[in-house]
RNA sequence: GGGGAGGUGGCGGAGCGGUCAAUCGCAGCAGACUGUAAAUCUGCCGCCCUAGCGGCUACGGAGGUUCGAACCCUCCCCUCCCCA
């Protein structure tokens, strides 16, 4: 009913090829291919996930990554990226971009910024400088950028929250929105001068907020989804809420998103949290939870969660996780890792990051199987009932 | 042989008469991290325990001065530096 009203462009469209209850399995279209979903996005804020080079994500099967505007934008600037022919060719990335539009830092620079209803004020946190950020300049960073996927400017309400705060926020979030989108229209009409648009083929996606609460969800689903985006993110979660909350926040909310389109639930999460959040509906998700854990010596197996810093490694001769293929499980031993990181060498970082995001995207590839197959919910109960088993030693 | 400096918790290194079991750094042990201000941050870190403005043993060793000593005095042991 209301996704008709979607423009969409020739390059970017969204298939869905198999259901199994709510979960969904499809194929996203974009002008630098194609992302199956549900899909998990590394994070890779500014340019480059942390790490890793791209070789690895492709040999990993990452179809897609993220950038960040606010980071961007401060350095190496979004104008000096596009006079180097877009985010794409800069940081020589010949797959699908995401593009955050910076509202996260709306929640966590929380302390050096000032929200208005214009946009948000930030403290630079490199020199402290002061600059504003607004929907209509988060749409332009990002078509210089140029990244197959733009997202709205919205502020990411801290939780908890009241629900008038909720309500205040949510309904700026929604004024923003539809100023992102008139902007982006207004952008690919070749109507705005100064905007470098370096990928003609963007699109752009829309955010839910709300908070936690129910009716303020519906409200904003219902209104972004008025103003017609190519896709819809369910913001403002993973922050603090008990899981049951958000799981049940998404639940409801995927309800009022046009099933024609992609859903993105952002900043998410835990393996399990993918698992649940995909039960509901879920087709793409993106978080800096395996590659900042794995930085910080927290590494996913398929027999829970290693701390590698633990004493108990130092001897351990068998691999991380004998169930995973990937070259850290294959060629390394826990205790060599475990050495690695007590020695701030950097190639833990680079191993670990391998290795969680393999298991990562490992998982998204049974997810994907699983409701292909239709065999979704008992792959659900199975993997939730490992993921809470105690850590592995 | 002569002259000088110094010995403090796993290591380095403060303290130089009184809440000193002892600043701090490193190492060690554990925890946190969800659209990345994060290869970061937090806690613990002599021994014992009912975990506390708790008990015990402690600042090379042995004595001494003092109400009170890691800090002052005496002797001993041991390091390091300079000159022969």
């Amino acid at each position: 009913m209301v996704s008709n009203i979607t423009v969409s462009t020739p390059a970017f469209r969204f298939v869905l090829t198999a259901t199994d209850g709510p979960a969904r399995r499809g194929e996203l279209h974009t002008p630098h291919g194609v992302i199956q979903t549900p899909a998990f996005m590394p994070v890779g804020t500014q340019g480059t996930v942390k790490a890793l080079r791209h070789d690895d994500l492709e040999a990993l099967g990452a179809e897609i990554i993220l950038g960040n505007t606010y980071h961007l934008y401060l350095r190496p600037g979004h104008q000096r990226i596009a006079a180097l022919g877009g985010l794409h060719q800069f940081i020589g990335w010949t797959r699908p971009l995401l593009t955050d539009s910076g509202g996260y830092q709306v929640f966590s620079l929380a302390d050096r910024r000032v929200i208005s209803e214009e946009g948000a004020a930030f403290q630079s946190h490199l020199d402290g400088s002061r600059h504003l950020l607004t929907p209509e300049s988060a749409v332009d960073i990002q078509a210089h950028l140029g990244a197959d996927i733009a997202m709205a400017f919205d502020e990411c309400l801290a939780y908890p929250a009241s629900q008038d705060a909720a309500a205040e926020s949510m309904r700026r979030s929604v004024r923003w929105a539809a100023r992102c989108r008139s902007r982006f229209e207004q952008v690919r009409g070749g109507d705005a001068a100064g905007v470098v648009v370096t990928n003609p083929g963007q699109a752009l996606f829309g955010i839910v907020q709300g908070g936690v609460y129910q009716d303020l969800r519906d409200e904003s689903a219902a209104r972004t989804v008025e103003l017609g985006f190519e896709g819809y993110a369910l913001g403002g979660l993973s922050v603090g809420e008990p899981n049951e909350v958000m799981y049940a926040v998404t639940e409801a909310t995927t309800r009022h998103l046009p099933v024609g389109q992609p859903r993105y639930l952002m900043g998410t999460g835990t393996p399990e949290d993918l698992v649940e959040s995909v039960a509901r509906g879920i087709d793409m998700f993106d978080c800096v939870m395996p590659t900042r854990h794995a930085r910080n010596g927290q590494l996913f197996t398929s027999q829970g969660r290693v701390n590698i810093k633990n004493a108990r490694h130092a001897d351990d001769a068998g691999p991380l996780d004998p169930a995973c293929r990937c070259f850290t499980c294959r060629r390394h031993s826990r205790a060599y890792l475990r050495h690695l990181y007590m020695a701030g060498e950097m190639t833990a970082s680079a191993l670990n990051t391998l290795h969680n995001l393999t298991f990562y995207l490992d998982t998204m590839r049974r997810i994907r199987d699983a409701i292909a197959f239709r065999t979704f919910e008992s792959f659900r109960q199975a993997f939730v009932r490992s993921a809470s088993a105690p850590s592995c030693d």
